[in-house]
RNA sequence: GGAGAGGUAGCGAAGUGGCUAAACGCGGCAGACUGUAAAUCUGUUCCUUCGGGUUCGAUGGUUCGAAUCCAUCUCUCUCCA
């Protein structure tokens, strides 16, 4: 296969700027770029797929540089919805480096900051140089500015267009960065960007899109009860990932495959076919999870997951010693008991449930369990004769979610 | 600057003086069934010491009683100049 054609089985082209594009990847050596914005101090799931396409032309010879968005995260990207709020310039700080830091970490990307050359450039100059290169109609026909118009959009966000297509033109001049990537929404600002070099410099430039990873039901993947999936382990732990990836829709799991990881086209193949004839061993989503978090947090992260999750799942909870369940735990929240406590007020105080009410509704349901066994009275008391090794409680929460309760 | 329409729970959307803690749909959560999948069915979805308390953009007012009427403010959209 060539790289073209990878990209291509792996569902990773959603549309491309010009067909030149494929020859050019196949053969040549490109410098590319793919931008984020700092809208929080780490990535996500989604972000990582796109990273590992740049990891993957990388692996093919182009050069890939990595733009975090310092200058365009102050002015945000029209979403399609509605207007964004701004974020400080001090949170704005702090996610940079976030973000840079993990990037550097699992990548090892170059980077720049469209700040460096944002900063300096006055009004009178951005309009002279650089606006009158931009017709409104042409602006208000791309899709993310059209959604708006009816709900408003502010001139700022507007303007984001343009300062994108500048930091093209940045990288184009000063690196002969030729190509941008990106998710399907950046359509309309790397096709700017693009008409931008054409018009200034009369060269001709290329990009292409990502589609959106979705769940099953077209929304989109990436979200679990606590919000996004990070890839920064203290946002989301190995455990939590493991858990949500395990728990993919056997619709989607091939295609999750193709996505986040390396494995080739015969292994996927392979377990594409396992899932078909034995969907019960969940193989593939065995081997999703042990990919992706090995990637990202690393081989003894990927089996301590796997450890607490055997443990938690396999109902053998009651086997396990204090130093086991505390070793397994690791990664599950963690609260702690300085008395015994009824279990309503147990649920409450330590946010495992939001009120009393929706803590004795859980009840009620059968969804609350202590150390594997049901709690069916909602003026039970908790207290050390019930836990293991009068130590520690498992309290478990509808059929997933746990959380470790130790007395003091 | 002028005229009009609008802001109801996570979202969409009813409700225009008491029967409304607020219909309905989506989403969320839980239960059953399963394979920690999907689909389906069922329950639930402001807080509570279960007496009640606090909610419908904000503040003040009218009323025995307000999401509903009045005033001011604020935000959004549409049109006019």
């Amino acid at each position: 296969m060539t790289l073209f054609e990878e990209l291509k089985w792996r569902g990773l082209i959603e549309s491309v700027t010009n067909v030149e594009i494929i020859e050019k990847l196949n053969n040549d050596k490109l410098t590319f770029y793919i931008g984020t914005d700092p809208t929080a101090d780490s990535l996500h799931i989604g972000h990582f797929s796109s990273l590992l396409v740049a990891k993957r032309l990388e692996q093919h010879g182009h050069h890939p540089i990595i733009l975090v968005g310092g200058a365009t995260g102050l002015i945000g990207d029209p979403r399609p919805t509605k207007e964004r709020t701004m974020i400080t310039k001090e949170e704005l700080e702090k996610n940079y480096n976030g973000l840079c830091v993990q990037i550097k970490k699992l990548f090892g990307f170059e980077m720049v900051n469209n700040y460096d050359w944002s900063k300096d450039i006055n009004f009178i100059d951005y309009l002279r140089d650089y606006g009158k290169f931009f017709n409104i109609s042409y602006m208000l026909n791309k899709e993310t500015v059209k959604s708006r118009l009816d709900g408003g959009i502010t001139y700022t966000e507007f303007s984001y267009m343009i300062m994108q297509s500048l930091d093209f033109l940045h990288l184009f001049e000063s690196r002969n960065c030729t190509l941008q990537i990106g998710g399907q929404d950046q359509w309309g600002n790397i096709t700017s960007g693009m008409e931008l070099i054409r018009k200034k410099t009369g060269h001709e430039v290329y990009g292409f899109t990502m589609p959106l990873i979705t769940k099953a039901d077209g929304t989109k993947f990436g979200k679990s009860e606590g919000g996004a999936i990070w890839l920064d382990k203290n946002k989301t732990s190995p455990y939590e990932m493991f858990q949500f990836l395990i728990n993919s829709e056997d619709s989607k799991v091939i295609d999750y495959l193709k996505k986040l990881t390396f494995l080739s086209k015969e292994e996927i193949d392979e377990l594409d076919n396992d899932l078909n004839n034995h969907p019960e061993l969940r193989k593939s989503h065995k081997a999703l999870a042990k990919e992706v978090i090995t990637f990202i947090h690393g081989q003894d992260a990927y089996y301590e997951a796997l450890k607490i999750s055997e443990a938690l799942f396999n109902g053998n909870i009651k086997q396990l010693n204090e130093q086991e369940l505390l070793d397994c735990f690791n990664g599950v929240p963690t609260f702690i008991i300085n008395e015994p406590l009824n279990i309503v007020d147990l649920l409450v105080n330590n946010d495992i449930c939001s009120s009393k009410r929706e803590a004795k509704e859980f009840i009620n349901n059968g969804a609350i369990l202590i150390n594997d066994d049901k709690i069916i009275l909602e003026d039970m008391v908790v207290s050390e004769d019930m836990a293991i090794e009068k130590k520690i409680v498992v309290v478990r929460k509808g059929k997933k979610k746990y959380y470790l309760g130790i007395f003091n």
